[in-house]
DNA sequence: AACGTTAATGTAACGATGTTAACTTAACGC
DNA sequence: GCGTTAAGTTAACATCGTTACATTAACGTT
């Protein structure tokens, strides 16, 4: 058994990761349409229908190219807290910040997730949330438990500040935010992501003094 | 000229009309992919070529499906206030509501607009904010006028309502609600709307207290 | 009344897509 | 050595969006 033969035997488990790679890449460039078999195939040296050998088809590969990238989501979000004190907002705020960055870096995955075409509404078990879910709860059960969130279901606390996120950063995938604060003026020389993040730094003090506990509520923090 | 030469006259003028409508039941029946120029055209009993005569395209007849769903939304918005006092809070909350209804009501716009391939980021200018931004902005002016809500950026405020009812909507149109909050265990029978709605209105209080101005706010108003 | 123009539609066809069927190879176990 | 299975090919089909070209009828002008 030359070593030739060996790789061909290990190719042919690399060839699946292969596709994968290929799709990938298609689906970062051109989006869903530019994800076509035919391009995978061209692009790992097959033909169109060897990837039916790996895939069912091509919803199958590209549930598995979604899944893949929102598994990297959870590592992405540990990551951003790493540094910061448990319990903290500061903590909760960095998940934000994540969130965002990560959907901006990979809106393609978030399109497909998020709106497109499920003719099956099939199992979605990795959303961004299943990873991203549990770290933001998680942090928000130990900011509850350190004084800073006052105690209530912390699933719901956990929703709520995911809505927040989530629904500034696909509003910004379908508008431009640049055209829609045009007046705020509060957007010039920023690229996307900078504005996002940017807005929803302000959105924070509305949303801490909502998750405030007890008394001590000085209003007007923010002007 | 007699009556039917009318009829053809007049009838050419509906014909666009009949085939937004045609296109505007596949695309609510089936999804983008049921919308074809072929299924369109049958249903009108044109060729499909035809349609090439009132539209520019596949992508400009599903564009004007989408506009004309939305131009509905800022009327849906005003209808579901129209009862409720000027300035209050119920107003502002009433908003959210039919915001979540009528992305239910209309999810396949929702996914054209918030996710699907736009290979050119085409001019948005009547995503639901358009006609829903307005809406909200008069009546989160008029509340901050009212005292309800404390004085900053309105357009900054009505993001971040916006942010929060579009997220919560978008989040459950990926992922199934009751898999999601199995556990938390206040789903059962109820259906998806009800549900939004539900976990929306226990936002709510998170949300008012985070607008509240100046003092006064006694927290734990919800357990 | 005849003519050109334009609006509104039809037919045929092209290229690209996802997918299936059937055939080929090569490697492995017995 | 032989069947089985894995991995891949070619050919083909139906469907899709779209284009080129022909057709038909109505209208305005002379």
């Amino acid at each position: 058994m030359t070593e030739s033969d060996i790789a061909v035997k290990v190719g042919s488990r690399e060839t699946e990761t292969a596709i994968l790679e290929a799709a990938r890449n298609l689906l970062a460039e051109g989006g869903l349409n530019a994800l076509s078999m035919r391009a995978v195939a061209s692009q790992v040296g097959l033909s169109a229908t060897a990837i039916y050998h790996w895939f069912e088809g091509k919803e199958d590969l590209v549930d598995r190219v979604v899944q893949h990238g929102f598994q990297r989501s959870e590592a992405y979000m540990w990551k951003a807290i790493e540094d910061l004190p448990a319990g903290s907002m500061e903590r909760v705020a960095a998940l934000g910040e994540a969130y965002i960055r990560f959907a901006l870096e990979n809106r393609e995955y978030f399109k497909i997730i998020f709106a497109i075409q499920t003719p099956t509404p099939r199992h979605i078990d990795d959303v961004p949330g299943k990873g991203g879910y549990r770290v933001l709860r998680q942090c928000v059960i130990e900011a509850m438990d350190a004084g800073n969130i006052r105690r209530t279901d912390p699933d719901m606390v956990v929703l709520f500040l995911w809505s927040v996120v989530h629904g500034l950063v696909t509003i910004f995938m379908a508008c431009d935010p640049k055209e829609m604060l045009a007046e705020t003026g509060c957007c010039d020389d920023m690229d996307e992501q900078e504005l996002t993040i940017g807005l929803f730094a302000r959105f924070r003090d509305l949303v801490r003094v909502g998750l405030e506990p007890g008394e001590g509520t000085e209003g007007g923090r923010d002007a």
